[in-house]
DNA sequence: CGGAAGCGTAACCAGTAGGTTACGCTTCCG
DNA sequence: CGGAAGCGTAACCTACTGGTTACGCTTCCG
């Protein structure tokens, strides 16, 4: 399902049906590629259940189904919402790693000092 | 960017890094590939910014960079913000289709009785 | 009824992505 | 100092992806 986004074709398609249901026709002649090549990014987004459609007589009206892209969303908050705590980890994790090289360097405990890597 | 999210390999790696930071080794021998090809993932992510390296002696410690996961979010926000909307929508306007095509054999404009659909 | 419109699929082709092995460079340590 | 450890990169191969054209099926309409 994340590689369903990660073409920008699909994405920019799933922009243009979050503003209105549109037939196929409609979407293909707004992408400079052919109009087999959109017919198949519409079915990789059906069957990632990321668009719907509803046949109307010979033409087919595509809408999206927002339920999916919730899992996507809460996969990627499981990282958003640490990253507080890791900018704050981050410089002290720095210090510590070039402190470290210093001791194994020097063969002993040094104090934190940090004149060459001010 | 969200094609680096779209591998496999890649998320497991980012879901690795968010519990802590690894040297490469250390990351490589958790997946069945090749030490290689799990440094060629290392180098896709630290392009794109979702991961930083620290050199530390001879190994190569990676961490998370959270700050990028925002922008993926951020877009991803504006589908699932109209979740609602487009639910409330949806039944209206596949009504609304079936209406239409039913108006049309019959050439008249029918009362929105239901009961082919329901 | 018959041609046009709207879509999807099949067959084919080129570019890329991801895997492997071989290799080279830096860092550690006996 | 010299071998081992830890990484990255290059070269190569295969598989998949995304594009195109050709085609067939259903639906509309003069």
């Amino acid at each position: 399902m994340a590689a369903a986004i990660a073409d920008p074709v699909r994405r920019a398609i799933l922009e243009l049906l979050r503003e209105q249901p549109l037939p196929a026709r409609r979407i293909a002649e707004r992408f400079p590629i052919s109009r087999p090549a959109v017919s198949r990014h519409l079915r990789v987004l059906r069957e990632c259940g990321l668009v719907r459609d509803i046949p109307a007589g010979r033409e087919r009206h595509y809408h999206l189904d927002p339920s999916r892209f919730g899992e996507l969303s809460a996969w990627l908050s499981g990282f958003t919402s640490r990253a507080a705590v890791w900018g704050q980890r981050l410089d002290a994790l720095e210090t510590e790693v070039h402190r470290t090289r210093r001791d194994r360097r020097r063969g002993g405990a040094a104090p934190d000092r940090l004149e060459d890597t001010a």
